[in-house]
DNA sequence: TCGATCCTGTAG
DNA sequence: CTACAGGATCGA
């Protein structure tokens, strides 16, 4: 279940143990996760192909294939994406396949199926990533910008923060977790927020998904399971009812955009 | 801009 | 059984 670090350190992962290798072959199991491409079209694109290099915008997974080619993977709520030493071995969430020499896979693994793959041509994939915000750990992340931004939106803060066009890669862990450091209501309409405050959250943006990517990277390259969520200090996501780390008061739990948003009452008042 | 929807698993 | 899950898109 990932967010901007947990995608980064797939990321990694995959480029220490995967790049130069040449896809032999290919198949799609759930036809549904490459809509509304077609699974021969993803195959055809894919196979004898070599991974050139992997990148990462926001919380796609950009594979750069010889020829071109660009593989866009989102692993969306439950997806990842890994090497298997043997690909005649999967899991049966495995919904997506690519085969290795020494048969040696990677594999897009998603219990829930909501995750999505992609296939582009040269120059394609720029479009298709047009509409994601500014990466949130690069230069172009400035303060002046993001307070820029933020002027021009009346959304609450948290709704704000998950919109990919506005920032590239939180999700709802960090966006709550940011929150809570820069002492933000989640209720509060961005456009009402301090310029000081905002220097604040832009701040803590960067070091909660700084200090996630280190614990993501970790947790990530001892074998098994995601469990960033044990790793990461978490100071009020997941954490309804038990006391604030600052102030003793109870998280609380409410819904926003379908989702659930937890923060302190006192520390974060509107 | 909001709710429904896509899927499956797990916790209560 | 219901509620909820670290995401995003679509139609009303």
């Amino acid at each position: 279940m990932p967010e901007l670090p947990e995608v980064e350190a797939v990321c990694r992962k995959l480029r220490a143990e995967a790049l130069g290798a040449r896809i032999v072959a290919v198949k799609v199991m759930r036809p549904a996760v490459a809509k509304p491409q077609a699974p021969e079209l993803i195959e055809q694109s894919v196979r004898g192909r070599t991974l050139r290099s992997v990148d990462r915008r926001g919380k796609n997974i950009l594979l750069r294939l010889s020829g071109g080619t660009v593989l866009r993977v989102h692993l969306r709520m439950t997806g990842n994406l890994y090497v298997v030493p043997d690909i005649r071995f999967l899991p049966s969430t495995v919904r997506f396949s690519m085969e290795l020499p020494g048969q040696r896979g990677i594999v897009f693994d998603d219990p829930r199926a909501l995750g999505r793959i992609s296939c582009h041509g040269p120059g394609e994939i720029e479009q298709v990533l047009e509409d994601i915000g500014p990466e949130p750990l690069s230069p172009a992340f400035t303060s002046q910008r993001f307070i820029e931004d933020a002027r021009q939106s009346r959304l609450p803060s948290k709704l704000y923060l998950m919109d990919q066009r506005k920032v590239a890669g939180l999700g709802n862990i960090y966006a709550a977790e940011a929150l809570f450091q820069a002492r933000i209501s989640p209720l509060k309409a961005m456009n009402r927020i301090s310029p000081a405050r905002l220097r604040g959250l832009h701040a803590a943006i960067i070091e909660v998904l700084t200090a996630a990517v280190e614990s993501a990277v970790r947790t990530y390259s001892t074998p098994g399971e995601f469990s960033e969520a044990e790793e990461f200090p978490v100071a009020v996501y997941g954490r309804e009812g038990e006391g604030c780390f600052a102030c003793g008061k109870p998280v609380r739990r409410i819904a926003q955009g379908g989702r659930s948003t937890y923060f302190c009452p006192r520390c974060q008042r509107r």
